[in-house]
DNA sequence: TGATAATTGCAATTTGTTTGCATTAGCATG
DNA sequence: CATGCTAATGCAAACAAATTGCAATTATCA
């Protein structure tokens, strides 16, 4: 953990806790976005004693810092969490069969939004964008 | 309803009631996807007399037939429904204030496919995009 | 070091969705 | 048109994900 993060955290009048820290660390170590339950299982397995409950409260302090995006993939029923800090902007693929969950780091959509701006007369905050199909071990 | 949607129905071995044609009517007459919690309210705003859990069973009934579309909107909870029926593969803007949902016609991601396809050698089945923002009215 | 306010754990609640079961009602067939 | 099979329905209860109240704990800063 950063002490850059740390400071973020007590800039915002929240606190570095030892949990707080333990959810950080397993977000910062999965390469893809953590549903609570499976964060708090993860962290069961490593021997962190850690109330599901608190593993909520937690993702829902550092997403209102901003230090974690909340996302909830197409056809899925919980949110996922993953770290934004040092992260592009990117998008998920997801294996209708096994579940697995991969980046794409491309994003073809800048370009798009000043289109949609113009069409619906929104004014595009965000976007996300999800593919579905079925990862090489499943094909 | 047209004949045809009560064949595809009855093909499926399933059979087409006074409920299910409301529900049925009800998504083909909203230019927007509903949740099922939406979907009764608004039956019974029209007097039509539904418990919500036969609204829940025939949208996942429709559902399986092909009929209607499930979709989860980013940071919504609840998931939302439309017809499949000839609508144009399309996607959403919602807006963060007021939830007003549009859908958009157009579609960039059509040649993007196959480049993903070879980046991460996955089968890609679908996608699901969404933009969100302010509506006009919430600027 | 000590006070204050954030954090935690636990139990209970809320919200969205599904299931079990007895009753009702489509619809295919005679 | 009568009838039997089975899908569909309503109601209550069960589930799952997420949130909240409260008392006890603990991080932070003066």
């Amino acid at each position: 953990m950063k002490a850059t993060v740390t400071d973020e955290i007590r800039a915002s009048g929240k606190r570095m806790t030892r949990t707080r820290q333990a959810v950080l660390a397993m977000l910062e170590s999965t390469k893809y976005p953590l549903s609570p339950a499976e964060l708090h299982a993860r962290l069961k397995k490593q021997n962190v004693a850690i109330n599901l409950v608190t593993v909520y409260r937690n993702l829902n302090a550092l997403k209102s810092i901003g230090l974690v995006r909340q996302i909830k993939l197409h056809q899925e029923e919980q949110f996922r969490y993953e770290m934004k800090e040092g992260r592009e902007h990117h998008h998920h693929i997801r294996c209708r069969n096994c579940g697995k969950i991969e980046d794409l780091l491309l994003c073809p959509l800048k370009k798009l939004t000043s289109m949609i701006q113009r069409e619906t007369r929104f004014l595009v905050g965000d976007h996300s964008l999800e593919f579905s199909g079925w990862c090489p071990r499943c094909q």
